[in-house]
DNA sequence: TTTTGAGTTGTTCGA
DNA sequence: GTCGAACAACTCAAA
């Protein structure tokens, strides 16, 4: 029999679109699906506990597209080197194909792998696939990376167009007798004692067809106010599309062409359809910063930045972690992350801001929170969110630009929706007083039912007084 | 090489 | 209540 070749599903779980699964399938060769859980690879930035919960469902959904094609999903577990040696050994396999990955992480695996592979005639080949526009493809006329959005976007959309995505291989020659794999319920990637996120199910649709439906979902409506709507977390305005988008069960492409073809139909949507397709050049651009700049998941971007005088207070970022700030707006994003697995964009860099600027604690602190409880998690939309928050990042916003969080949430939550579904023992204050509740009159508050400090707490930082302490910190690191 | 215009998302203060 | 300016200077990207 011909040698196999294998297909190494990794954040690509789709068979849409799917450029190295057509071209394995293309070489006619017998053909193995894997997907391997490397929790050592990656170190700490393997999937914390909610992707791992996005992971299992999304699995499944794999599984289930492989078998409507014919075929199945091997699943193996362990240091991705080690079982694609074992594999290669057991089924014959002359050829390796997966996605290519961008974290530094993957980067050195990816190089690792085809070094190793190569001294033994095995062909390793990454495809491009979960993002528009390669790294090293968009850069500036002195072919230098771009730092600032802006320009980077416009010589993207310069570019030739990002090409329309491609159905899924036909005939497969599957491996008729492949190796045995793992049991997917033996890996205990979904909670338990307790099952926190027994909740989820009707929120989230991991998988490609989930995916699929919240981009039609978004298309048909929330798009055409999105500039506007997008920063109202209590609209339900934006796509919600981030977390299919990070374990690729749809391509950008897919989401890119379905947007223009929209505009197109339409002209009156371009400009919401532009601004919106906009926020996916904000994942283009977080990616090719953190391929061209790998440092940047862990250190500043800006150097003078090494020196900020972040501070560690543990019961604050306990009070941050739980939704106990005192600041409302603060709190519901917060009980929305923890409930949810995930939390609207306006209130991320509330949050972000709050604890960066008003707790003065250091922004990788967040991320790493960020990346356990997020289903969406990333490395590059997660460290260049919380660099340009903390104002460490590449095109960041300037340092004394500190969110004011009553005033956003009077901004953006003017009816208080958002806050009285996350924060409910402040459901029944009136508007007036819901995003600033220790301004509220006695008679206001005992009406409502809340003991400041008893049912909710007073704020455990004073604005102001934050916002000088942050603006002084930063004056402390400018040359 | 030098110059020029510009840079996601805000807040505060004072007129 | 509304409006414009200040907040700070620096680096980037292109002409």
């Amino acid at each position: 029999m011909a040698n196999t070749i294998i297909y190494w599903f990794r954040q690509d779980l789709r068979v849409q679109d799917l450029p190295g699964l057509l071209a394995a399938a293309a070489t006619g060769k017998p053909l193995v699906a894997c997907f391997i859980l490397d929790d050592e690879t990656p170190g700490e930035h393997r999937p914390g506990a909610a992707s791992r919960w996005w992971l299992h469902h999304s699995l499944l959904s794999l599984q289930d597209e492989l078998r409507g094609l014919g075929g199945e999903l091997l699943l193996r577990r362990g240091s991705a080197p080690q079982v694609l040696e074992e594999l290669v050994g057991a089924c014959d396999a002359d050829a390796i194909h997966c996605s290519r990955q961008y974290e530094p992480w993957a980067g050195a695996l990816e190089q690792q792998l085809h070094s190793t592979l190569a001294s033994r005639q095995i062909d390793f080949k990454r495809y491009p696939g979960s993002l528009l526009f390669e790294p090293g493809q968009v850069m500036t006329q002195a072919e230098a990376p771009f730092k600032i959005f802006t320009p980077f976007w416009r010589q993207c959309l310069r570019s030739s167009e990002p090409r329309r995505p491609q159905p899924p291989p036909v005939d497969i020659n599957w491996h008729p007798t492949p190796p045995r794999g793992e049991s997917l319920l033996d890996w205990g990637l979904l909670p338990r004692d307790p099952d926190w996120a027994s909740q989820w199910p009707p929120l989230w649709s991991p998988g490609s067809t989930g995916a699929a439906e919240r981009l039609a979902t978004f298309l048909a409506g929330p798009v055409a106010d999105y500039s506007e709507g997008r920063n109202h977390p209590a609209r339900g305005a934006t796509s919600r599309l981030s977390a299919h988008l990070h374990f690729g069960e749809i391509s950008p492409r897919a989401v890119w062409h379905a947007a223009r073809g929209l505009a197109h139909a339409d002209p009156d949507r371009k400009e919401q359809v532009d601004k919106f397709l906009s926020e996916l050049g904000w994942r283009e651009f977080s990616h090719h910063l953190m391929y061209h700049f790998p440092h940047i998941v862990e250190q500043p971007f800006k150097e003078p930045f090494q020196a900020f005088p972040w501070l560690g207070n543990e019961t604050a970022l306990r009070a941050w972690q739980r939704g106990l700030t005192g600041y409302p707006i603060v709190d519901a994003g917060m009980r929305e992350l923890w409930h949810t697995g995930y939390m609207h964009n306006r209130v991320r860099m509330v949050v972000a801001s709050f604890l960066t600027k008003h707790l003065l604690t250091h922004w990788r602190t967040g991320a790493r929170w960020f990346h356990d409880t997020l289903v969406d998690a990333d490395l590059a939309n997660n460290s260049c969110g919380w660099q340009w928050v903390a104002g460490s990042g590449a095109d960041a916003s300037p340092y004394f630009r500190i969110f004011n969080p009553v005033t956003q949430g009077e901004k953006f939550d003017a009816q208080g929706d958002y806050v009285r579904r996350w924060v409910p023992e402040l459901a029944e204050l009136p508007d007036r007083y819901l995003h600033k509740p220790w301004e509220a009159p006695a008679d206001v508050l005992a009406r409502a039912g809340v003991a400041l400090g008893d049912d909710y707490p007073a704020p455990i930082v004073e604005h102001k007084a934050a916002r000088e302490a942050a603006l002084a910190a930063y004056g402390s690191i400018k040359g």
